[in-house]
DNA sequence: ACTCAGGTATCCT
DNA sequence: AGGATACCTGAG
């Protein structure tokens, strides 16, 4: 099916700002997308048009939800333009959104990017599908469940690559080992009890636990502090960052940053 | 060969 | 409370 979008919507920016590792492309115009359990083929067509392998029932019921499509991001936008430097970031973020991912692939996706790359974070991830997820088309895995994971051997398991992130990874798939529930309860808490009830997983700290909140729990307020965006405010923002000024929209305007600013410092 | 990576836990002072 | 250090492994 086709769709038109007027709003922010660009695959190669979402691809590109770090919120997902399952999201790929060979030539910047046909994306692979991956979800959980399930797989889109999306493709831009120019103009505000794209292509969706997917039938309207779907789109509707689930990739809808998943692009966030009810949440205006060019009016989010206009926020930053109390900044010099906010706002140049911004206008190279154009088409930038924040995906509604599913909380338990959040968890541990996030848990496995400390101290990696964002290669190595998805070279792992693919092999985690590939050990102990279930073959949902051509050679693609969905991303194992708490059960899958604790099913799955320790030998298995220690050929991802994971190191010492492997025993925060069974530890959490513990944790939410039948009870699948666990999520919803954690989606009542306001912004600060779910930080902390995050954190309470090993392996899991302030940056970690930001971005679950941000990117799976879709709480648009929090702000990520990784190495990119800690050199961005270090340069730029000599008095701090005005987190009062985009509230309850900090995370969208780090999305900007991170990924305006860590393409302009890549060679 | 060697450094560093979207950090966190732990051990200090 | 705040600073230093170790940590698995893969990408460049």
């Amino acid at each position: 099916m086709e769709k038109t979008f007027t709003d922010d919507f660009d695959l190669e920016v979402i691809a590109n700002s770090g919120q997902c590792f399952r999201f790929n492309t060979a030539d910047g115009i046909n994306y692979t997308i991956i979800s959980s359990e399930k797989m889109l083929h999306a493709a831009s067509l120019g103009s505000g048009r794209f292509s969706f392998d997917c039938s309207k029932k779907d789109f509707d019921s689930f990739w809808s939800g998943y692009f966030d499509l009810e949440t205006d991001y060019s009016a989010i936008r206009k926020l930053a333009c109390n900044n010099d430097f906010l706002k140049k970031c911004a206008d190279r973020s154009v088409g930038m959104r924040i995906l509604k991912q599913d909380k338990w692939e959040m968890t541990v996706s996030f848990i496995i990017s400390q101290r990696k790359s964002i290669p190595a974070i998805k070279t792992s991830i693919e092999r985690l599908c590939r050990v102990c997820g279930r073959e949902i088309g051509d050679g693609i895995y969905s991303f194992p469940t708490p059960r899958e994971i604790c099913r799955a051997p320790v030998d298995k398991l220690a050929e991802c690559g994971l190191g010492y992130r492997l025993s925060y990874i069974r530890e959490a798939a513990d944790l939410f080992y039948a009870k699948k529930d666990e999520f919803e309860r954690l989606s009542l808490l306001d912004d600060e009890e779910l930080l902390s009830e995050l954190k309470k997983m090993q392996g899991v700290g302030d940056k970690v636990a930001s971005c679950i909140a941000l990117f799976g729990f879709h709480r648009l307020n929090f702000f990520p502090k990784d190495v990119w965006i800690n050199r961005a405010l270090g340069e730029h923002f000599p008095l701090g960052f005005d987190h009062d000024a985009y509230n309850p929209y900090n995370g969208v305007m780090q999305q900007y940053i991170f990924y305006a600013y860590r393409n302009s410092k890549r060679s």
